[in-house]
Formats: structure tokens, C-alpha cells, sequence
DNA sequence: AATCAATATCGTAATATTGCAATATTAAAA
DNA sequence: TTTTAATATTGCAATATTACGATATTGATT
């Protein structure tokens, strides 16, 4: 045991576990590329998308707007939520940042 | 219920949910990090890295590779890990889409 | 062959996630 | 005000994940 495994992880490698952990579910994708395709924010009908009962696909919504990849709440009964473009874009530039890193490196051995 | 509420999630849908799966701890995410700083395949220090006895970076590591997103093995005392790219490839350009697609749409009221 | 160093696997406990039926909540409509 | 439609919450069972001590495996070293 080294002396450096007392250490915590970075707030980058927190954020991007908690953002993945998120996505980490086909039905959360699923979401999310519909809230895409409609390209509006009342959506009522996120149900009928998903092969999931409607409480179960309230809790993968609360999961998404807890870990910040959807934002928006509920008016009685119609539904407002869409994607956080800031989660999506701290994505796309971690991963972007990690192939760049990937392209400069020397060939590996596996 | 609709008459799609019956539909499976599309191979891309399960491809980002595994791979963002497999991303979705801190320790994993750290793992992907630190092998991206080390720039080598052999890198036996891994667990020195991080807050967790062996056992469990060991059952990290089979995570990572089950996911594909990182390739390599084990001979003997010497361990060869690496980053596979196609998988970060995958990732980035995932994200990257979505981003795109966001940009192009118009204002949303949340 | 016996030992060593490094990693994997097993067994197990604690915790988290998933899914849904039942129920609650909420705001609009009748 | 009662009803209705849409979503959230609760409660619970089944499953998965996380973590680690103990042990096994593996290939090199002595």
C-alpha cells in the first residue's frame, strides 16, 4: 500500500463517475435521446417510449435531474424537462480531451 | 401505455449505457486517468493509486475490461493494461453529436 | 523444486439499484 | 367542488454493486 492511497479522487473524476453513473442505464439514455428528438420541453408521453411502468421511468428522470443531465420540473400535470447542455457539454470535452491525449501518445503494446 | 411501450433500446443505446457503466465510479474514471498519464501498458502501480485494497481494483480493472475500455492482461507478476481507444472513440463521439444536435435547436423554456 | 511478487478469484457482508403496484400529489377541466 | 389526467412518492422484493480478507494462480527468481 503506497502512500498516496489515502487520497480522495479529483472533483473531475467525481463529476464525470456521477454523469456517467447517470447514463449508465439503457432506459436514462433512452431518455435522453428522446428528450433530443423532440427538440421541446413539455413531453408528456416519455412513458410510452420506454418499455417501463410510469413510476419507473419517473425514477430514472429524478436520477438524470439529480446527477444535472436534465433540468426542468412538473406543473400539475404537465411535464417540463429537457437536457442540461452544460452535462452534455462537460462530457463531450472530457472525452474529447482524453482521445486528443490518446492521439499523442506512443504505440502500446495490447 | 402506448403501442411502443413494448420496444427494446436501440444497440446504441445499450452500447453508451455499458460503456458510461463502467465509468460510473470515481475509481474507474481514475483508473482510466491514471493510465492515461503513465503512457506504457505495464504499469503494476495501479493500486498505490487509489483509496482500495487490491481485491477491489482487481474487480475495477475486470469492469473496465468487460466494458471494453481497456484491453491487455496479466502474465505471471507482470500486468498490461491499456486504454482501448475505440471505446473512448465511441464516447467522444457520442457526446459530440449530442452537443451538435443541442446547438442547432431552439430555446427551451427551462 | 521452493520461494517470491503481483494479480485474480472466492466468500461474504453491507449497501445500492431496479422495477412495479398502490397511493399521493397537483393543477386544470367539468 | 368534484373529477380527471399526469407525474411523484412509498413500500417492498429481487438483483446488482462495492469492498475486503483469505486464498489461489501465475511466471520469474533463487
Amino acid at each position: 500500500m503506497g502512500a498516496t492511497n489515502t487520497l480522495h479522487y479529483t472533483e473531475t473524476q467525481k463529476t464525470v463517475a456521477s454523469l456517467a453513473k447517470a447514463l449508465g442505464h439503457p432506459a436514462r439514455v433512452a431518455i435522453i435521446e428522446y428528450l433530443l428528438s423532440v427538440d421541446a420541453c413539455i413531453c408528456g408521453d416519455i412513458v410510452d417510449e420506454l418499455p417501463l411502468a410510469q413510476p419507473t421511468v419517473s425514477q430514472h428522470l429524478k436520477q438524470l435531474k439529480n446527477a444535472g443531465l436534465i433540468k426542468g420540473n412538473v406543473e400539475g400535470n404537465a411535464i417540463c424537462y429537457c437536457i442540461d447542455e452544460q452535462a452534455i457539454e462537460k462530457l463531450k470535452t472530457y472525452f474529447a480531451n482524453i482521445s486528443g491525449r490518446l492521439a499523442e501518445q506512443s504505440p502500446k503494446c495490447c
